[in-house]
DNA sequence: CCTTAACCGGAACAATTGTTCCGGTTAAGG
DNA sequence: CCTTAACCGGAACAATTGTTCCGGTTAAGG
C-alpha cells in the first residue's frame, strides 16, 4: 500500500468552487489555481483532471451544496409562503454576505458559459428544471392551502419566481444596499401571497 | 491634407459591441476582434486604443442604443402601464431574437467584470441610477393616475422592475421558450397594476 | 526495512495572449 | 504630381496560458 491523499480533496474543491465562483472560468488561471489552492500542479491534474474538469466538479458540488437541500425542503413542508419566504432570504443573505459580492455560482455560470458550453449548458437547465418542479409542487400546495394566489397558475408562479431570484443575484453585482432588496423581495412576496 | 477614414468608426464599434456581447470581455480575443470587424491590427489600435479601452466604448454605445431612448420615453409619456409593458416585451423581443442568445451587454457585463474592473463598474452602476430613477418617476405617475398600485412605494417597485429585467436577462441563457417568458411578464405586470 | 503510490517543485512544451513596430501602399487635398 | 496621414499585413515582443513530464521525497501498509 501506498501514501494515502494528504489533502482533503472535497475541501480543495470546495476552494476550487470558491475561486471559480468569484472570478468566473475564464479570468481564473491554473495558476490562480495552484496557489489558491495550496496544492501543486501535478496532483491537482493528478487528482481532478484539466481545468475544465475541475471546472464541471465544482459546479456539481455547488449544486449538491446549495440547491439540493433547499429542494428537498420544498417537497417536505407543506408551508409555501415559509418556503418561498426563506428562499428569498437565503438570497438576500448570501448578496450581502461579507467579503467580495460573488453573487451566484450558477447564474454567473449560465452567464459566462452556457452559450458555448454544452456540458455546462447541461447543468445547469438540469438544475432549472428541477428547482422548476420543486417550486411548482410547493406553491400547488399553497394554493390548496389557500395562502398562495390563484390568480395566476403554479407554473406561472413558479417561473417568476426562478426568474426573481435570477434578478437578485444579478443586482447584487450593482452598487446597493440592503434596503434594495428588501423593497425587491416585498414587492415579490406580495406578489405570490393569496 | 490626408486620406479620410475608410471604414465607418462607429459601425465598426458597433461589431465590437456585437462581438463582446456574445462571447464576454475575457473571452473575446484580439485575434477575434480583427477577424470579426475587418480592420488590420494597426487600425484598430490606432483608432480604439487597446482592448480595455475598445471595450468602454462598446459598453458607452450600447447604453446610449438601449438604454437612452427608454428613459427619455418614461419622462415623457404619462401612460406608466404601457411603458412598463413595452419595457418588458422589447426585453422578451431581445431574448427571442434570431441567432444566439446574448442576453444583455450590461447584464453580462455586471456578471463577468463589475466586481473587478471599477471603470465598467461605474458605467454599469451609472445606468441603473439613472434607470431607476426614470422608472420611480413614471411609476409614481402611474400611482397618481391610478393606473399603477399603491400598495408598495414608487421606489420599491422600481427596484423590482428592475430586478425582474435582469431576471429575465439572465433566465434568456437556459432553455426556455416564448411561453416561460410571457409567464413572467404576466405575473410582474399584474403586481404593478392598480 | 521494502514497496508503492501520493505528492512536490521545477523544467519544459506549444499555443495564445495583447501590443508595438516597420515598411509599403493608398487616396485625399493642395 | 507632391505631401500627408489613413491603412495594411506581417514580423516581432514579452508574458501568460494550460498541460505534461521528470526525478526526488514522503509516508502508508506489508
Amino acid at each position: 500500500m501506498a501514501r494515502s491523499k494528504v489533502f482533503d480533496e472535497e475541501l480543495v474543491l470546495r476552494n476550487a468552487m470558491n475561486l471559480f465562483w468569484e472570478k468566473g472560468y475564464n479570468a481564473t488561471s491554473a495558476q490562480d489555481l495552484t496557489e489558491s489552492l495550496a496544492i501543486s500542479r501535478s496532483s491537482l491534474y493528478d487528482t481532478y483532471g484539466d481545468k475544465h474538469s475541475l471546472f464541471i466538479k465544482a459546479l456539481r458540488l455547488y449544486r449538491t451544496e446549495r440547491f439540493d437541500s433547499t429542494m428537498k425542503e420544498a417537497s417536505e413542508t407543506p408551508d409555501a409562503e415559509a418556503w418561498l419566504r426563506m428562499l428569498f432570504e437565503s438570497v438576500k443573505a448570501d448578496a450581502l454576505g461579507s467579503g467580495s459580492v460573488k453573487g451566484c455560482f450558477m447564474v454567473n455560470t449560465a452567464v459566462e458559459l452556457a452559450a458555448s458550453d454544452t456540458e455546462v449548458a447541461d447543468i445547469v437547465n438540469n438544475i432549472m428544471a428541477d428547482f422548476d418542479a420543486a417550486a411548482r409542487k410547493v406553491i400547488k400546495k399553497g394554493q390548496e392551502n389557500g395562502t398562495i394566489t390563484t390568480r395566476h397558475s403554479a407554473r406561472a408562479l413558479a417561473r417568476f419566481v426562478f426568474n426573481a431570484l435570477n434578478g437578485i443575484r444579478v443586482t447584487v453585482k450593482f452598487n446597493t444596499g440592503k434596503q434594495v432588496f428588501e423593497d425587491i423581495i416585498a414587492v415579490c412576496l406580495s406578489a405570490l401571497k393569496a
